[in-house]
Formats: C-alpha cells, structure tokens, sequence
RNA sequence: CGGGGUGUAGCUCAGUAUGGUUAGAGUACCUGGUUUGGGACCAGGGGGUCGAAGGUUCGAGUCCUUUCACCCCGACCA
C-alpha cells in the first residue's frame, strides 16, 4: 500500500474522552474513530490486525477440529423467553420490532441460538462430540461502556459451543479448547494467565478466564508465587492461615463498650488483633421475588467479597442498605452479633467456624460480648464470604503466597452441562434408545477486545508497537525525500520487491519531512521502517527496530535478502 | 440507575462571571513559494445553525426553561 493514497487519519492529538493507551493509540493511529457511546468504526489498519487475529484463532480452532458457522446476528425474542434469559440479561439486550411487530434482540451472545441450531438436526451420541464457532459481532448494550474497545457495545467475540453425551467427553474437550486459546495468546505475543473464575448464576460446574496481565485491567485476579494457582479475585480461595496472632484471653462476658462501633475501635479498646473481631456487614439480597437484609459475619480482619457472598445465597445481586432501613428492621447498627441472633437471616464466614476467645456484638447498644466461642453456631450457615488479600497463602500448595495483580478478560471458557440443552428441549437419543440433553461448554474469546490488549500490553510513549503476528503492515519503506529520485527509485524497487515475496509493505511516499514521516511510523507501530534518505548515497539504508527504536545501517544492494531474514525469525 | 462534568471549525480548545461590531486561536485541509534526518517556515484561502427546542431582550455563544448527546466516579457486566 501507499501511503500517500492509504486512509489512515493519524492525529497530534488526544481524543479529549480517551484514558487508555490503547484507546488513545488506536484512534491517534487511525485504526479505529468512535461513533457513539461504545460504538466505534473499524479503519483500515484496525480492519487488517482484527483479521489477523481471526486467522490466528480460525487456524487453532480448526486444528482441535471445531466447524466455523455464522448464525444470524437478528435473533427472535421467543429464544431469550424459553431460557429465561430475556429477565437474566435485562436492559443489556437491545430489543426492536420488525414491520410486522414481532420483537427480536441484537445478539449478546448465542448459546440460544446455537442449541436451537442443533436440536432436531444432531439426534444420536453417534453424531458426538460436536464443536460449533462463530467470530462475529456482538451486541450489549452496556450500562457503561467506556475504555475504548475495551468495554464498547457492539464488539466482535468468537464464541464456541459443544455438545457431548458425557460429562468425562465435555471434560476432555474443556481442556482441548483450554490448550487451544494458550497457543492463540501466545501466538499473539501477549502475557497472561489462566484463572479460576466465578461461574455465577450460569450454573455449571466449572469456568476459567484467560486473563491478560495489564495494570489497566478491569478484573483483580490472585496470583500463587510458587505454584499455577490463579484465580479471579471473584472465586478466589485461600489456604490456611499461617503467624495467626496470639488469641486474647478472656472468659466469656457482656462487656460496655460505649460509642465503640468500628472495628478500628474496638481493636484500640480491647488492645487485640481485629482477626479476634467480629465484623458485620449488611446488604439486601435482590432474588426473582422480593429481597431480603441480610447479615454478613466475618473476621474484623476481612472483607466481604460480593461475588462470593451473592453465590453463597443464590441470589441475583446485593445492595446497599441505609442506616434508616437498618434501624427500621431492628437492628443495633454497631453492635450486631451472631449469637442469639434471629432479626434477619444471617451467613457467617467459614473461617468462623468453631472460632474461639472472639469478640462480636451483643445486638444491645454500647455492649459486646468478649471471649466467645462459636462452637455453639453449628448449625448455622457458613460460607466462604471473603475476599483474599495480598500475602495469602495458597489454597493448592499451601506454600505460596498468594499477589493480587490486574488482567484483562479476553476469554471466558464454561463447562455448561445441561442448562440450556435441558430449557430448550435439546435432547439426543443415548446408546440405550433413551432421551438426553446435550451436555454442553461453552467457550467465548473477545476479538475487538483483544486487539486493544495487544496495545496495553505493547506500546510506548510514542505509539504502538505491533507484534509480527497482529502488525497490520510488518515494514514500512520510508522515504525521507521524495524529490531524491535515486531515493524513490530505490524506495520503489525495494517495496515492489517486498511485496513480491509477499511480505505486508507500505510505501511512505507524501511529501512530508522526514521527521513527521518518522513521528507518523512510530505511533502506527510498523515493527520494522526501512529509511531510505541520505545514507542511500554512501550504498547504505536504515532499518529501524519499533519495538528497541535502534536503527541499524544495511548495505542497500543486499538489503532485501536481510530484511526477509530479519522478519522471518 | 445514583453522583459529577462537558457540548463553540475535522481535531484540541479560548470566549460565557458583567448580553453589544462581521465568533477566535492552534492544528488539520486547499493554493503558491522556501525547506528536506525528528511533527519546519512565509503568504493567501475554504471551513461554524456556538448540541437541539422554546423563552427573556432593541440585541443571546453568553441569561432562563426543557431536552439530547458524550465523558468521569459508583452500581451493573454470560
């Protein structure tokens, strides 16, 4: 391509709305310009690396032996209505009816579709395991998009479904897919980890994320330093607790602690470790129908992790509750304990469990009740509610310390079962002639999104800095001065044979200085800008490395045969 | 959905407290010239319903009302 006749809009400036580097490179750069809230246009260059990765995640999907199709991106309401998920996905689906008023729904995702796709077509065990994918274009309409293409609301995704007549069937496949999306990763050039995720109200008995390592990640993920333990800070556990601080002595008592509603107080007061304390935390927990308060116990020294906490209750979400509404259902706001408790439910931590020499509430004001043992809260309901800190022990090797650290989620993988085989009447004929659910995973990878992860990961004060496998051009021939005609004829002769060996070339051939020209290269992020300028006449060019920004001197007669050697490693 | 902010040239922004020539700058774009190894310079030029609607006024980018869009924090996010 030429330069002078390519369209890409590079820009000086900052898009006034733009915080990332990605989504400040990639519109600077011209690969992509916003149309509207989440919306965003694919330009030239951006188009090529998203095709790029297409092809990188077609060729390990084809190579684990999934089949590529295209479901429509218009899906019909009664599909969202028979799963349950027109409620469950709410505002994010984006209805509209068409002329004759039937409604249907932009698709946020298709395991509707695609179990709809197959029933009735795949029959027997005979015809299993099947794997289904589509790359496709997406639609939710966020409560809040923002980030770029990081979190926009249409967005391109590769999603994946399988369909298999035993659970050890959908286990294996789970691992194929699994190993298939670290070779695209890597390929990719991108650092990441696979976590352990929560797998939420989807049901199923296991998800994994893959999560790019990127301090402007959304996600917190734990990290174990000794062994592959990783997990979403979501659903992640920890292992026993090591230096436990010396247990305060006590016999068991009420105790006047006026004004002392705050477990930083209250561990002044008592002069003891707040793992001795009992927190509280009350939120709403929102269900199908109606909600309820709810009260949280834990150890002082922790913190609720909502997730955890929603789960433990099968609700749909928690909220805050105001003082008022505390108040108005009985409850002595600093003073809320666990025992002879019976005003709301309650759900305490499991680390609580058994607990001894704990001092808690004593749901009366201005008192608590000191040396409290919990052995008496048996039958109570314990759930692991809290959320790991920095410097947790490892819940698998019990060695390692557990580090917190930022990730980008650019793949979500499940192990569905029978969730929307069994919603959606799904059924195939087993070896014994008997009806069956598909038994199904799901595998989704975010393609838009992974193309703005790429740039978090690779990128510079400058500009971006493309890997060989996303570079939307691999060399960018420049020519410092376009009136030098031994300069444009080298140039020239260089790119036509370039492209000849089928390498990705462009031809910088405007009339600009060379300084803008360089300034241009280096916020697209070519890996590699062959200068053709003043050296050309001591029989030399430039090659300039984007990633190091080192320029190396090649003789200009052999120049070709290097740089094909050069970009071929 | 709750809280906050911003809408003026393709882009980045002045101008709005206190209403008053023909609405500005930089950048980008077009023409001509100079320049050609790190976003150059000179001269000329095109480009605007000041987000939209209504109102107050002799007069509104500026004041009032309504509304829309976008951004940020939070909630939410298979």
């Amino acid at each position: 391509m030429r330069r002078s006749k390519a369209f890409i809009p590079t820009t000086k400036e900052v898009p006034n709305d733009a915080v990332l580097a990605s989504h400040i490179f990639l519109s600077r750069a011209g690969f992509i310009s916003q149309v509207s809230s989440g919306l965003y246009n694919f330009l030239p260059l951006g188009k090529r690396v998203l095709k790029k990765i297409e092809t990188i995640v077609n060729d390990e999907m084809e190579s684990i032996g999934a089949q590529e199709v295209e479901l429509s991106f218009v899906t019909p309401v009664e599909l969202w209505q028979e799963s349950g998920r027109i409620e469950k996905f709410g505002k994010e689906l984006l209805r509209f009816k068409d002329r004759k008023e039937n409604l249907f729904v932009l698709g946020p995702t298709h395991e509707e579709m695609m179990v709809n796709l197959v029933c009735n077509r795949v029959n027997s065990y005979k015809q299993l395991p099947m794997h289904l994918y589509q790359i496709k274009t997406k639609f939710r309409d966020e409560a809040r998009p923002r980030f770029g293409l990081m979190r926009s609301r249409e967005f391109v995704m590769k999603d994946g479904y399988s369909f298999h007549s035993s659970t050890e069937d959908l286990n294996r496949e789970f691992a194929t897919v699994e190993a298939a999306y670290q070779r695209i990763l890597t390929r990719l050039g991108l650092e990441f980890r696979i976590v352990e995720a929560d797998s939420g109200t989807i049901g199923g008995s296991g998800s994994k994320e893959l999560m790019v390592i990127a301090d402007s990640g959304e996600d917190t993920i734990a990290i174990c330093d000794h062994c592959q333990y990783a997990a979403n800070i979501e659903a992640a556990v920890r292992g026993s607790k090591k230096d436990i601080p010396e247990a305060p002595e006590a016999e068991f008592n009420r105790f006047m602690t006026p004004d002392i509603t705050t477990i930083e107080s209250l561990a002044y007061f008592f002069k003891v470790d707040p793992y001795y304390l009992v927190k509280a935390v009350a939120k709403r927990a929102v269900y199908d129908e109606g909600s309820d308060i709810v009260l949280f116990f834990l150890r002082g020294s922790d913190t609720l992790q909502d997730v955890k906490a929603v789960n433990a209750l099968h609700a749909l979400e928690l909220v805050d509750v105001s003082e008022e509404e505390l108040q108005e259902a009985g409850l002595i706001t600093g003073f809320m304990g666990p025992l002879n408790f019976n005003t709301c439910k309650m759900v305490l931590d499991v680390s609580l469990k058994n607990a001894d020499a704990m001092i808690c509430g004593a749901n009366e004001k201005d008192y608590h009740y000191v040396g409290v043992n919990f052995s008496a809260l048996i039958n109570a309901d314990f759930a692991d509610i809290t959320e790991v800190c920095e410097g947790d022990s490892c819940p698998h090797c019990d060695e390692g310390i557990l580090s917190l650290t930022k990730g980008i989620e650019v793949g979500h993988i499940f192990k569905l079962g029978t969730t929307y085989s069994a919603a959606l009447k799904a059924e195939f004929l087993n070896e014994k002639g008997q009806r069956e659910p598909f038994i199904m995973g799901t595998y989704g990878m975010g393609i838009s999104r992974l193309l703005a992860a790429v740039i978090e990961q690779h990128h510079d004060d400058r500009g971006c800095i493309w890997t060989l496998s996303t570079a939307p051009y691999i060399i960018n021939v420049m020519i410092s001065n376009i009136k030098d005609d031994q300069q444009m004829s080298f140039a020239q002769t260089l790119y036509e044979q370039l492209k000849q060996r089928g390498v990705e070339v462009m031809l910088d051939d405007r009339k600009e200085r060379f300084g803008f020209k360089m300034k241009d290269a280096e916020l697209i992020g070519f890996p590699y800008t062959v200068i053709v300028g003043k050296e050309l006449m001591n029989g030399n060019i430039q090659l300039m490395d984007r990633a190091t920004l080192e320029q190396e001197t090649l003789a200009a007669d052999t120049a070709l045969e290097t740089i094909l050697q050069r970009i071929s490693t």
